[in-house]
DNA sequence: TGTACATCAGTGAACGCGCGTTCACTGATGTAC
DNA sequence: TGTACATCAGTGAACGCGCGTTCACTGATGTAC
């Protein structure tokens, strides 16, 4: 969404609910976040809440869903046109990192997604797209558990995402160690 | 503690409460643990729980302190007189990912122990000392980037062990990779 | 051996609280005629 | 242009519920004399 677009009154409420999740999520964890807590920070009434989201769960899904669209269409423009290998498998990773460093509650999302079982699901979907992008570039790096691989690779950007949030900045030392582990 | 030992009861109980909630953990994650659960499937009166735990942010605390307890004493005998590099530190790894497989609740300890506020701090320091473990077998395999290579090996164990855990087994070709990292 | 007392793990009813969700209602905006 | 009606985002009081924590009490075990 590039910024100054107006946007109908309806959506802009599901964004400023999505928003104050986000920062709230950031503080108190994707297990501490209330429906109480995101109207109150959103400045609206408890029941705009259900007019936008069928319940709690679906909205932590929505807030997981925003944050890997995000990520997918920042790694989609980083490697077009290039071809499968170490070097593009990379560039996915740091677009990652960078979409990750701009985002509020990704330390959540990334950490807690996986064990609140209320939307497992949908969220494990996501994050094995994104990992099996990742499947032909190690084939073609000669690796062969390459669906193993990925896991790992993706494991690790997530390690760094959350390490770079607590940081307030970029690691380079923990890139470069992602880059050596790729063989660049 | 070896099988078959007799412990005073009052030990008995705490250990109890430890079971019951590491079987929950499983379950329900980290966060959708609640006391009343714990002493329910514990068998004990909800007073009891506060007989041996401070509060539930204790509780979830010595979870977590056991666990790294048993992983520390496996890690300890697995590298027992062996010298540092690539060899000793996948060992270390290997013995983690056993340990864990035997262990309930590890999903939840591995995944929500850093995002829960209420116990972040006692939870990273053991991390923290397990991971630094490694960084003087990375700098003999000749690493800059000791610290930040010794983390992302952490995580990719963390990993491993999760999606093990959710395989109900080992997992050969994760292990593999993490080998194949380690230049093994 | 018998009695009095101390210790302490264990009990469970009671508490106040914040939670997620519902629902009858409001009021602004758009459409039909 | 004016009027009647439909739509729909937004409202906030009210609900029942399970939560974490407290506390006066019980009863078994150990110790002193």
């Amino acid at each position: 969404m590039a910024a100054g677009v107006q946007m109908p009154g309806a959506l802009q409420t599901r964004e400023a609910l999505l928003d104050a999740g986000a920062a709230l999520a950031e503080q108190h964890g994707l297990g501490g976040l209330s429906v109480n807590m995101v109207v109150a920070r959103a400045g609206v009434a408890k029941g705009t809440f259900y007019v936008h989201f069928k319940d709690r769960a679906t909205f932590v899904d929505a807030m997981h869903a925003r944050f890997h669209a995000r990520v997918q269409e920042a790694v989609d423009q980083a490697i077009a046109g290039l071809a499968p290998g170490a070097e593009r498998i990379f560039r996915s990773t740091e677009a990652y990192l960078d979409v990750s460093i701009a985002n509020r509650g990704v330390k959540a999302l990334s950490l807690e997604a996986r064990s609140d079982p209320t939307v497992q699901g949908s969220m494990a979907a996501r994050r094995e797209r994104l990992a099996a992008a990742g499947v032909a570039d190690l084939k073609v790096m000669g690796w062969d558990d390459a669906e193993a691989a990925a896991q790992l690779i993706a494991a690790m950007t997530r390690e760094i995402s959350v390490l770079e949030f607590d940081a307030g900045r970029p690691l380079p030392a923990s890139r470069r160690v992602l880059k050596r582990f790729l063989g660049i």
